[in-house]
DNA sequence: AAGGTCACG
DNA sequence: GACGTACGTGACCTTG
């Protein structure tokens, strides 16, 4: 059988569609788009290296469309017609698909009234009647039907999808389509096409129409099975439409018999010269081709080896990284160099020294991680390289001192170092000094002015170091990086899990090592990053954004908010008894005990033992069994996967809020503080842990009984001031798109607006269907991820893409600016300066590369949102002060909201302030020219001010 | 410690 | 040449 000739036609006018959209926007050395001709080259280079294999080409052409219209416009004048045109950089490159093809000497084809598709077709099953093998380099679906098995001195007919590498062969269509090749036809006549403008029958999809051709055999079975039906939606589409699905049937069949323009026997390989080929590669720039080309002596199919893209995967292209700088002629961190301050005497010169130096790091030691709850153990103060003190004020007490050590009374070291903390003309420099503010402010030191290491290191690299906890700006981590010193580490000091002991009863000799080299090396960073932000750009947002965000938020997190213990209590009761419940009925249904909370037992029983179909998934080759999964599960009719979905949600009720918020009240205060990172997201958000108050649930009827449970004071309500669809407004302003520009200045319905421009008319299913676009704008689109959200195909999605792009230009054209910022400079730049490093944008890894410009284009909508509130929060209490009104308290921030405290009587006249001050944040930096709308509520709980 | 899942904007 | 599919978070559970 070794001479059986294998035949492989090429589907280039697909590929180049799928090509654009997936690769970047290269341009050649003249400036002509040539992404998607690059990727055509890399896929004709790859068959042309499986030349010689065995399942490899002997014979091979491409197929081409040579115009938009074919004999199927005569039988349908809308066929194709709603299709938008090419994109610009798109067309130009459409005649370089022609000179690629020839550089390889390959034959190319193309008929006037004929699409690709029927040439294919005809060539195809010419092919395989004289009992060559035909392989179909597609993954259009239409081209499926052609897909068969051969025998009988038939050859076979499979596809190739080059893009996911993978066979599709009669399997691989009977799982995308339920059916057999022979019945796709009648499936795709159903379900029509949104992109070629078949019709099909209204309302039924891809689910609908494989269960009727399954059912009924085939297309003309099932129409003429619709008038016994039982009455339904279904039966009427099939009677009322039944001539659009039969003129569908004509649509998508292929033309197998067309006149052949070339004899196959002159498709023939014989390898490829080289000569023409380099020429075309050296035109285009496509250099690392050319250099396989020169090393593999002439023809791709002999450099099966050379792959430089894949050696230097690592190397992270020319986004600058630099973050390292000259060290400073500092002597090294001696930790022997240190004082322990034991007496007031030597506590009252170093307060001195500290006055005269202006500027002095300061650190403290506390009983616990929680600022909130923690008590004072000692105070740390740094001067200069290894001048650096500690004060010892509550060490010892068990047995590890023979006695107390000497120390200064608490109450009098507080007293001696409050004028200094306090001092205006002392700059009191903190590695996240948020911390220490609040631990100081319980003995009535209100530290000011300030300076952050960690939130100044944030405002210059935020995004360039990845990975370690605190977004890669930990004081361990900034040593290290920026003055290759390694502190010593608090494990090492207190030791860990249940050998751990609380930093007051470390010796004093240890404890000044660890404490005085923190301020020390904070004060040296401090030396080190300072100077860097008006050189990169930084100051902006440190002085006028984070700076003075850092008290105001310490404020937030000292008032904390009153919870409801026993409202959380009975909620926990119930929810006990109910997964109690629910896990019987589970287990009932199983036939046997198993932990429901175990995704890899759970996808066992659903998939194994009880036999429900669903794939592996991930590195793990475990089941995935999450939401979207088990809610199709359910849809298919499984019991069990909704017992598991209710079974889920009330325990991650009951674990991650009743139980937890109730173990977070606080027993001094009686309420629960959070605690917010300045640092915790790239774009510049705050992030809120132990507890989370940031994701308190409110989507749900059952979970909103948790936010109930918030509540405030008496004689006091919640008030909730929300920004409304702040980041589609920036997104309005920033893209410049004046239908949503317009739409906000109206107060109109931005979603129904988008779907008037996108789909020229309002429904309840246009509207979700544009708001889900929306969104997908804001966060990077991709047509896989859209169509899976909107349950349609990738292409229908991309049609969808594609319109949303030429209604509104301005967004395009916005995507594609940042893009490029971000690929020249390595960060993108929100309205008020705030910088986000994106050090993967020019990464030969497609995906990690992928997944750096969604972000990159989501980052400067968040990151200016985030700025904006930030400003609004930093002017609040002020204002609300000025507009005599003291005793509003503000409590807690969630990206767009801010929740208050104040007394029923302020309401009336704190609302407008309150409303005022967010919707004027962005003033006068930045004078927006669509309004920032607040929308404001109160309530007896969180829930009701909603 | 990692992976899976799910709560929020 | 292959990879995974919407951005940004944090907490809890199970398992290795």
């Amino acid at each position: 059988m070794s001479d059986t000739q294998h035949l492989y036609l090429v589907d280039g006018s697909s590929y180049i569609f799928r090509a654009y959209h997936r690769l970047p926007p290269l341009t050649d050395p003249e400036g002509t788009p040539v992404g998607a001709v690059y990727g055509y080259t890399t896929m004709l280079w790859k068959l042309a290296e499986d030349l010689d294999k065995a399942e490899g080409p002997t014979h091979l052409a491409v197929i081409l469309d040579k115009d938009s219209k074919s004999f199927r416009n005569e039988i349908y004048d809308q066929y194709k017609a709603n299709r938008p045109p090419a994109p610009e950089d798109l067309v130009p490159q459409f005649p370089l698909i022609r000179d690629a093809t020839r550089a390889f000497s390959l034959p190319c084809i193309e008929e006037a009234g004929l699409e690709a598709d029927d040439l294919i077709a005809s060539y195809a099953r010419a092919a395989a009647k004289q009992g060559w093998d035909v392989t179909i380099v597609s993954s259009d679906k239409d081209l499926m039907q052609l897909v068969s098995k051969g025998g009988d001195g038939v050859g076979e007919i499979d596809m190739l999808d080059t893009m996911k590498n993978q066979r599709i062969s009669i399997p691989e269509v009977e799982e995308k389509f339920g059916v057999g090749p022979e019945l796709v036809g009648d499936v795709l006549a159903l379900m029509g096409d949104s992109v070629d403008n078949i019709p099909g029958i209204f309302g039924i999809g891809p689910k609908t129409a494989t269960k009727l051709i399954q059912e009924h055999g085939s297309l003309t079975a099932a129409l003429d099975a619709a008038e016994g039906m039982k009455a339904s939606k279904l039966k009427e589409r099939l009677i009322e439409h039944r001539a659009d699905a039969e003129i569908s049937r004509v649509l998508v069949t292929l033309k197998e018999d067309a006149t052949l323009p070339q004899p196959l026997e002159e498709f023939k390989l014989d390898g490829v010269p080289p000569e023409p080929l380099a020429a075309f590669l050296e035109k285009h720039g496509f250099t690392s081709l050319l250099r396989r080309l020169d090393a593999g002596a002439g023809s791709p199919s002999k450099t099966n080896d050379l792959n430089p893209a894949k050696q230097d995967n690592k190397s992270e292209a020319h986004a600058p990284t630099g973050n390292r700088q000259e060290l400073p002629e500092w002597p090294d961190v001696d930790r022997d160099a240190y004082e322990c301050v034991q007496s007031m005497e030597r506590l009252e010169h170093w307060v001195a020294r500290a006055m005269a130096a202006r500027v002095v790091a300061v650190d403290t030691e506390t009983s616990s991680l929680d600022a909130i709850s923690a008590d004072l153990v000692g105070v740390s103060l740094a001067l200069g390289p290894n001048d650096a003190c500690y004060i010892p004020l509550a060490h010892g007490g068990s047995d590890m001192f023979a006695e107390k050590p000497d120390q200064v009374p608490l109450e009098d070291a507080v007293a001696a170092l409050k004028p200094l903390l306090e001092s205006d003309a002392v700059l009191k420099v903190g590695q996240n000094i948020k911390y220490d503010l609040n631990v100081l402010a319980r003995h009535g030191i209100h530290v000011a002015p300030i300076d952050d290491t960690m939130v100044i290191s944030f405002a210059l690299d935020a995004g360039r170091g990845t990975d370690g906890i605190g977004g890669g700006h930990g004081m361990d981590e900034l040593a290290e990086r920026h003055l290759g010193h390694t502190c010593l580490s608090f494990k090492e000091v207190c030791g860990t899990g249940k050998k751990a002991i609380p930093f007051g009863e470390v010796p004093l000799d240890k404890a000044t090592q660890y404490a005085a080299e923190d301020a020390d090396v904070t004060w040296r960073l401090w030396k080190m990053l300072k100077p860097r932000l008006p050189v990169e750009g930084g100051t902006r947002i440190y002085e006028r954004a984070d700076r003075p965000l850092i008290p105001v938020v310490a404020g937030m997190e000292r008032e904390g908010i009153k919870v409801d213990r026993a409202a959380l209590s009975r909620l926990s009761e119930e929810f006990a008894t109910r997964t109690s419940a629910i896990e019987g009925e589970i287990h009932a249904i199983a036939g046997e005990e198993f932990t429901i909370g175990s995704p890899k037992q759970l996808g066992d029983i659903l998939f194994d033992k009880l036999g429900y179909k669903g794939g592996r998934k991930g590195k793990s080759g475990q089941y995935s069994t999450d939401q979207a999964i088990l809610e199709r599960l359910a849809g298919e009719g499984a019991p069990i996967a909704n017992k598991v979905l209710e079974y889920r949600q009330l325990s991650k009720l009951k674990s991650t809020y009743t139980d937890a918020l109730q173990d977070a009240i606080n027993a001094r205060t009686g309420r629960v503080h959070t605690s917010y990172s300045l640092v915790g997201a790239q774009t510049g958000r705050l992030s809120s842990t132990d507890p989370n108050l940031q994701n308190i649930p409110i989507r749900t009827e059952i979970g909103r009984e948790i936010r109930k449970a918030f509540v405030p004071e008496d004689g006091n309500v919640l008030l909730a001031a929300d920004y409304s669809q702040i980041e589609l407004r920036l997104a309005a302003y920033m893209a410049d798109v004046p239908q949503l520009k317009e739409a906000f200045a109206n107060g109109e319905d931005i979603h129904a607006r988008t779907a008037q421009e996108m789909f020229g008319s309002v429904d309840r299913d246009t509207r979700a269907r544009a708001k889900t676009v929306n969104f997908a704008i804001l966060y990077g689109i991709s047509r896989w991820g859209l169509g899976g959200r909107l349950g349609i195909e990738a292409d229908e999605a991309q049609a969808i893409i594609d319109t949303y792009f030429q209604r509104f230009p301005g967004i395009q054209n916005y995507i594609h600016e940042t893009l490029e910022n971000v690929r020249e400079r390595g960060y993108s730049e929100t309205l008020f300066g705030r910088k986000t490093w994106f050090p993967r944008i020019n990464s030969k890894n497609q995906a990690e590369r992928q997944g750096s410009e969604r972000a990159a284009i989501n980052a400067p909508i968040q990151g200016t949102s985030a700025d904006i509130i930030k400003r609004a929060m930093t002017r609040m209490l002020p204002a609300l002060a000025e507009a005599g009104l003291p005793r509003v308290r503000m409590l807690l921030q969630v990206h767009d909201e801010l929740v208050f405290e104040l007394p029923t009587s302020d309401v009336d006249a704190a609302s407008p302030v309150i409303e005022r001050v967010m919707a004027e944040a962005a003033q006068p930096a930045v004078m927006l020219d669509v309004p920032l709308g607040v929308e404001i509520g109160t309530g007896t709980s969180w829930d009701a001010a909603h």
